[in-house]
DNA sequence: GCAAAAGTGTTCCAGATACACCCATGT
DNA sequence: ACATGGGTGTATCTGGAACACTTTTGC
């Protein structure tokens, strides 16, 4: 039991987690397997610990649901209406993170019935405010794409333009013209050709390429 | 006495609130009066109570140290380094407010020694992270100019375009040509003659214009 | 009439947009 | 040989940047 002067609230942090899979921009929810909203699905995310900085107890999060570390996290917002758990006051701050198309493996953390990737097109009904941050994150996600390089965070190690254009179109939803494309990235310097080539049908095969400094988003423009 | 099965974070707001003054920008620092760095400076702000929100908080601590209510007030980031604050684990939603140049009138709050209005370059060391905060809050300030129409949240109720122009030339410390800018900010739309001028000293009068819709902020370009 | 700030247009350049064909391969 | 996706260049448009003189007033 633990005891203050004054009240407290609890303090969680939530993740909305990006991939691209099957040309489509998907993200990870779980099933609450507690109360309150047992049964409906959720962002993943948890309490903090006293010990952890708030990106580290998000990665901790995000680690537990994908398996995965070291990816692209940033704080979105913090979200603190009194009602919005009806438990206790929760006062939660939301990150979001992108995983590479190659680096994608679910593990069923204990607390959640089931976990699964949804489109943005066939998301369920999400429990508290999860909408709202949803909402936000991908406000974002869509910002940061035409300022940043927001973008390369979403490739593998190598990768042909062709599937760099259409991450911009998945999440975009637009279509870009393909030599304006290659000259507005190849302009940024960000790319390098690796030598390498992917063939993989009845067609030339495609250059491959790779991010200069993989972890590094920079602003453009 | 509060009582928790796990252990709770305080939460506190802080705020960054500018205005401009003497053709500078400036914030609003307070002497910190109690533990800990009592006598050093600091971001107003303090402890959210359970039944209001963060934003809440955060216009009641800018009314209590400022004395306005209903300007520009908007979320920056949240901190939580475990270490932050020395007393207990204390995690603080920092916002950001801008005053109008006509509104700016501090009142002193009861737990400050002393309340200061600063100007970038002669700004004082300050308590726990709060030069981090100051430094974020800077660069979204920097950043919001150039791509919102955040700089009219700084304009009394008339104004004229060399006083605008003044604005953006301090904030972004650089100088702007005069023809240009006003070709720009005209293009906005979003302000307009009031009819009147301001005739103050042995030149000619300048317009006087007002901001159609003095609440928003719109994103440019 | 002079000092001081207000007001006003045009030229130039760079970056974005629009647009269509040839290339290398597997079957 | 043909179907498939990979790869490339030019003309145009548009928004930003550079730049200097006239106007109105108070003293």
């Amino acid at each position: 039991m633990f005891t203050y002067e004054y009240p407290h609230p609890a303090v969680t942090v939530d993740i909305v987690i990006y991939t691209l899979r099957d040309d489509e921009l998907k993200l990870l929810l779980i099933k609450r397997g507690g109360k309150p909203f047992k049964g409906k699905w959720a962002l993943p995310g948890g309490f903090i610990q006293m010990d952890e900085s708030l990106e580290e107890a998000a990665r901790r999060e995000l680690e537990e649901e994908t398996g995965v570390s070291g990816v692209f996290l940033e704080q979105l917002y913090t979200y603190g209406e009194p009602k919005r758990d009806p438990r206790e006051r929760v006062i939660t701050v939301a990150y979001y993170a992108l995983i590479p198309s190659d680096r994608v493996e679910i593990r069923a953390a204990s607390d959640a019935e089931a976990v699964g990737w949804f489109a943005m097109d066939e998301l369920p009904k999400l429990a508290f405010d999860h909408e709202e941050i949803l909402a936000m994150a991908h406000e974002r996600l869509v910002a940061k794409l035409d300022y940043s390089t927001l973008a390369f965070q979403f490739m593998p190690g190598e990768f042909t333009l062709t599937q760099l254009q259409q991450v911009y179109e998945t999440i975009l939803q637009q279509e870009i013209d393909k030599r304006n494309f290659r000259k507005w990235i190849l302009a940024l310097e960000c790319i390098e050709e690796t030598g390498n080539e992917q063939r993989d049908g009845p067609h030339r095969p495609a250059k491959l390429y790779r991010v200069k400094e993989p972890g590094k988003v920079e602003i453009i423009k």
